[in-house]
DNA sequence: GCACTGTAGTTGTCTAGACAAGACTAGGCA
DNA sequence: TGCCTAGTCTTGTCTAGACAACTACAGTGC
């Protein structure tokens, strides 16, 4: 039995890495829809041909197939067959990183000031987004963290007291609280909203802005097994900050 | 032979649809896994322990497990094990959705404005994010967003001809040039970034704002194929736009 | 102490076949 | 004409077993 194409695959590194076949068969598929062979929408060859095609089993093809299908780049119709899919969204993941981390890969310098620390009560809607009582006692810390010396961002933390006892003990020049938050508290929900606003006069201070400068504003309130452990409000003075991102099939 | 773990996911539904087997491997173990059952680090059972447990094969596990790692929560070592992933990173995807589409979603009413649609010659930078000659023929279009009745976006274009011959006499107050392009040339790689900043002194026109208001900015550039479509910037007022998202395992 | 080796355990992948479930079509029947 | 049915093609899933590649560890010989 001849496998043309996995021939055609495999021949141009001649000598490279042997791919395994499932491998090669979502290659193949990968590089023909990018290529236009089969137009958003259209039908696409069955397991049965794909099989008889590669000499490969059915299970193989199925993988290559079904991550393909993952990835949003075919719609698979039981009893129908399979289809290009239409790409008509431009999806990303946006990781929010450590800022920590995000500074020390760009090869620069962080470091942070700490203007605030304290437990507080908490007014009703900041209960409300923790999961606790109104006038509960959350952990509240105001944070500048700097690039090179120049402030990049303004951190207004609330914490769930419940979730990370010690909170207020870290030294947070030296860990960042969601480094700390983190390791304390696994993370499993996370919501956040993206806008562009003018920074409050202390947030103005702190920055070394104008009122009037425009700030990149991200508030993120993540959740650890369905219980509330954060709010933050992260400002970024918009000359200094952005958001970059790629999407790529 | 009892499977205990298939019990439990199947009973308390009773009567429900019932899930196929590595459907149920994968809930048991995403559920054990967000009840802290593993920490975050530590060994997970192998393969073939979770197939004397739940009676299937090995394939059945293996597509559970594998499954699970294509969402990060779990790693797997050839030669060592199955682990619980750390969680450290916040992610989400991030949809950059057709403008129109959003709109009408919300349940509101969408018109358009066009105020630019003519063909230009293009200066060095924008020639070569295009991937074209300096002073190369390109599309411009100029055009408003309303939600409705007020300016939520100002769409900032250029468009490589050779993607989109028809461009220009496309009537877009009826279809949104996002749409138009995306029937026209399958998407298949975006750049975006996201900033902060003041508008243009017409943009701050077009949109009915102040030169100090703070507009959330949105660049992206959009490729078919390897060639360069067509290069955006979005430009929104920054008290009437915000982008939400949310990270769920 | 140190390098080497064998062994057991783990994940990575593939096979050949099987049955189920859904979709479509052609033919039969009232 | 209109409805039903059987057959065929499709994807969805599972099985039992197999081999490969890798890791960790205990034991061996120097």
């Amino acid at each position: 039995m001849v496998f043309p194409e996995l021939q055609d695959a495999q021949r141009p590194a001649s000598g490279a890495a042997p791919t395994a076949p499932y491998a090669q068969v979502k290659a193949f598929l990968k590089r023909e829809l990018s290529a236009g062979r089969w137009p958003p929408g259209s039908l696409m060859p069955s397991d049965t041909e794909l099989v008889a095609q590669f000499g490969v089993s059915r299970m193989t093809v199925t993988r290559a197939l079904r991550e393909l299908q993952a990835e949003g780049l075919v719609e698979r119709l039981q009893g129908v067959g399979t289809f290009a899919a239409h790409l008509s969204r431009v999806a990303s993941t946006l990781t929010i990183r450590d800022l920590h981390e995000e500074i020390t890969a760009r090869g620069h310098r962080h470091h942070a000031e700490v203007h605030l620390a304290r437990q507080e009560r908490a007014p009703l809607e900041l209960a409300r987004q923790l999961g606790l009582p109104a006038q509960a006692q959350v952990f509240h810390t105001l944070i500048v963290h700097f690039e090179n010396g120049v402030p990049l961002q303004c951190e207004d933390r609330y914490v769930n007291p419940a979730c990370a006892p010690d909170y207020l003990s870290v030294d947070f020049t030296r860990t960042t609280p969601t480094h700390y938050l983190l390791r304390v508290a696994p993370l499993w929900e996370a919501q956040y909203s993206i806008e562009a606003s003018a920074p409050t006069p202390q947030e103005a201070s702190l920055l070394g802005l104008r009122d009037t400068d425009a700030c990149l504003i991200v508030v993120r309130r993540t959740m650890s097994r369905g219980v509330p452990i954060t709010l933050a409000r992260l400002v970024h003075p918009g000359s200094r900050y952005q958001i970059d991102g790629q999407f790529k099939p």
